[in-house]
RNA sequence: GGCGGAGUAGCUCAGCUGGUUAGAGCAUGCGGUUCAUACCCGCAGUGUCGGGGGUUCGAGUCCCUCCUCCGCCA
């Protein structure tokens, strides 16, 4: 194991409801960190989960007529599955609601009242509900919550109090000998001023009012204040306290956390009541707390009320999952609240995807076509112009890296565009096309040369944040991950070796036509629930319930079932012929197959085993769907499906009617 | 009311510890190019850097004050 750790979280989220783009970002932004560190060499833990007890969730869960963790379950599941199309490479996803987590709340709960950081009192005061807040009778707004606006009911109970004031002043000392520990600053100037200064009050950690929550071992009809028991995943998840001492050592290698991300609202909870919880364990405190702005809408704050929230699901559908990223990581300025419209994402995605980057890999590969037959050439002799461009690629790098260092996504991403405003700018300055008809070997060779390490070195910088788009730009340009597309290797121009085959295929990022999918967009938000409903049943993964209101809703929509062009556009289908095949053992349905494309060999495991023997399949043409997500079968990795009929019993391949060269596509 | 942040080209924003003619993208106008996804490249701009005062040889950048917006708290 590598020495220098990273320990990235997330907020973990409240599965009372969908998710929307506003956790999205979080979460994006998050994995481009986990993402960054990990080509960096560190050993990156990035955990993310959710937070699934309180009383708002079990009153969530009556309505639906559930049992608070099915009620859950469906829609934490929706959740895994929407960071997995949004590829979130989480190590690992801690809920709650899990026994590795439960147990050792009790264990800390207990510890902290055997020592005298907890104690048992009395409490009086408005407590309401929906925000699951008690409130002092001069905070109310005319006797109403003054969060929600809502009703307020005087609650009397014996409960649990923790000594925050014993802390306080150690905490502000942490802060003044931490000057990096809250980002933004501004916000560490909003705990001193508004918190400690003026001296904390105790907090209560324990409710009665409902049973939805970790009990506390010595008084049952105690839960656990959600806070408490939500901030300590951060340890739980790694194995504080565990049983296991594989897990036990794994606490100790990540612990202190570098970095707890959030939106701005929940910083005090990070800043000053985790830290404490933290001294009265005798544990170091996380290195930094990093907060970030709000996405809003343009109306305002995303709410299901005003029907401004739009399903990520569904913008990934429309646009996939990295050009969701690229907008959500350049729009947004770091720390402030950025605005979600339509506009504003098909600009990015037509401007930044489609005309400058994705024009660039596409004319280059053009002109290798045309020029070269598609091969790299060898690099001639070098001009000033070259060293220039080579100089700005390697600044860019260390750009790249200094941004990201400061959590300046946008300034990072717009460092990458400079380098590739400048390869269509050195296209023009050189003109290609006239050294090929000038029949200028030598020049040609050393501009498609630049061009293409220019591409191999921007591939390499978007790594962290759009991880299919540099796997398309190889596979175009021909090269395959390994030492020519490591993090360090985009610091050095010229590694690229000349003589390699490209493939060119389609643009990766389609131009938009701005009028009709800002109208698209609108037009979903406007639909509101019935939106996310209609996604859902395409993708049949969801098990939440939908309320009678929605499903009337996508009801008299009536398009439910039907999908759109785009959808099927989605499945790449290729004819591919059988060269090998055999049985796994163990397993009586699969078998491994290995096909040609033509351009590639594919390995894909099928379970028709029953249907054929392995030498029935040598020489067959089959449909392979070739973009579908590797998977292990058996722990036989399996890169893509072939098609095949199927009633009952009865199996028979899909192939073609006819001769067609391999690799060609099925539409 | 207390504390803090922000106000820079039509729009979205960059401008670190004060230093030569204030920048980028989009939008606008003109021109170029044809390898490319009607794409790309160049040129042209416009800005009293919220108003006013001050410190300084010199301030968008520091200080004071006022106006507007926002955040946290009460």
């Amino acid at each position: 194991m590598s020495e220098r750790t990273f320990y990235i979280t997330t907020p973990i989220y409240y599965p009372n409801d969908k998710l929307h783009i506003g956790h999205a970002y979080s979460t994006t932004v998050a994995d481009t960190l986990a993402r960054y560190k990990r080509l960096q060499g560190y050993d990156v833990f990035y955990l993310t989960g959710t937070d699934e007890h309180g009383q708002k969730l079990q009153r969530k869960a009556e309505a639906a007529g559930k049992d608070p963790q099915s009620y859950i379950d469906g829609i934490v599941s929706w959740i895994q599955r929407l960071w997995e199309r949004l590829d979130i490479s989480y190590d690992d996803f801690i809920r709650t609601t899990e026994p590795r987590h439960k147990t050792v709340v009790q264990e800390i709960f207990t510890r902290l009242v055997s020592q005298g950081d907890i104690y048992l009192a009395d409490y009086e005061g408005w407590y309401c509900t929906p925000c699951e807040s008690f409130w002092t009778e001069r905070q109310l707004h005319e006797g109403h919550c003054p969060d929600c606006g809502g009703t307020v009911e005087l609650v009397r109970e014996p409960s649990y109090f923790f000594k925050m004031s014993k802390y306080a002043d150690r905490l502000i000392a942490y802060y003044e000998e931490h000057p990096e520990f809250i980002v933004p600053e501004s916000r560490k100037h909003e705990m001193l001023n508004n918190f400690l200064r003026p001296g904390l009050e105790d907090l209560c950690v324990s409710r009665t009012s409902f049973s939805w929550g970790i009990p506390v071992r010595e008084n049952p009809e105690h839960v656990v204040y959600v806070w408490l028991d939500a901030l300590t995943n951060y340890i739980t998840a790694l194995g504080y306290l565990s049983q296991d001492p594989i897990l036990r050592e794994r606490f100790e290698h990540f612990w202190p956390a570098n970095v707890h991300l959030m939106a701005k609202e929940i910083v005090r909870f990070h800043a000053i009541y985790w830290p404490i919880f933290l001294m009265a364990l005798d544990l170091p405190l996380p290195k930094q707390i990093v907060a970030h702005g709000w996405l809003l809408m343009k109306d305002g704050k995303m709410s299901k009320t005003k029907g401004n929230v739009i399903d990520p699901n569904l913008l990934i559908d429309r646009y996939g999952s990295d050009a969701l990223r690229y907008f959500l990581l350049r729009e947004i300025p770091f720390g402030q609240d950025g605005v979600f419209t339509p506009e504003a994402l098909m600009e990015r995605l037509n401007f930044d995807l489609a005309n400058d980057l994705g024009n660039l890999l596409h004319r280059s590969l053009s002109m290798l076509g045309q020029f070269c037959e598609g091969v790299i050439p060898a690099a001639g002799t070098i001009t000033a112009l070259e060293e220039e461009v080579a100089a700005l690629a390697v600044q860019s790098a260390k750009q790249v890296e200094e941004a990201l260092d400061r959590y300046d996504f946008a300034g990072a991403l717009s460092a990458v565009w400079n380098l590739v405003r400048r390869g269509n700018r050195y296209i023009d300055e050189t003109a290609p096309w006239a050294l090929a008809k000038q029949q200028d070997v030598n020049r040609l060779g050393t501009v498609l040369y630049t061009v293409f390490e220019a591409l191999r070195v921007i591939s390499v910088l978007l790594q962290p944040f759009m991880p299919k788009t540099p796997h398309k730009m190889w596979e175009q340009i021909g090269i395959e991950p390994g030492e020519f597309t490591t993090w360090a290797s985009a610091k050095q121009f010229g590694l690229l070796p000349s003589g390699i085959q490209s493939r060119k295929g389609d643009p990766i990022f389609p131009r938009l036509d701005v009028r009709a999918e800002v109208e698209a967009l609108d037009q979903m938000m406007d639909q509101k629930q019935g939106a996310s409903i209609v996604s859902e049943q395409v993708q049949g993964s969801s098990t939440t319930e939908i309320p009678a209101a929605e499903k009337a809703d996508a009801e008299m929509t009536g398009v439910a079932q039907l999908i759109q062009i785009e959808d099927f556009t989605k499945v790449d289908l290729r004819v591919a012929q059988v060269i090998h095949a055999e049985a796994i053992p163990k397993a009586d349905k699969l078998l491994k197959l290995q096909l040609d494309l033509g351009t590639e060999k594919r390995q894909v495991v099928s379970g028709i085993a029953k249907y054929y023997a392995p030498e029935q399949l040598v020489g067959q043409k089959v449909i392979l769907v070739s973009n579908l997500k590797p998977v292990k079968l058996r722990g036989v990795e399996s890169n893509g499906m072939i098609l095949a009929a199927s009633v009952g019993e009865q199996l028979v391949l899909a192939t073609v009617s006819g001769d067609i060269p391999l690799g060609a596509k099925v539409k």
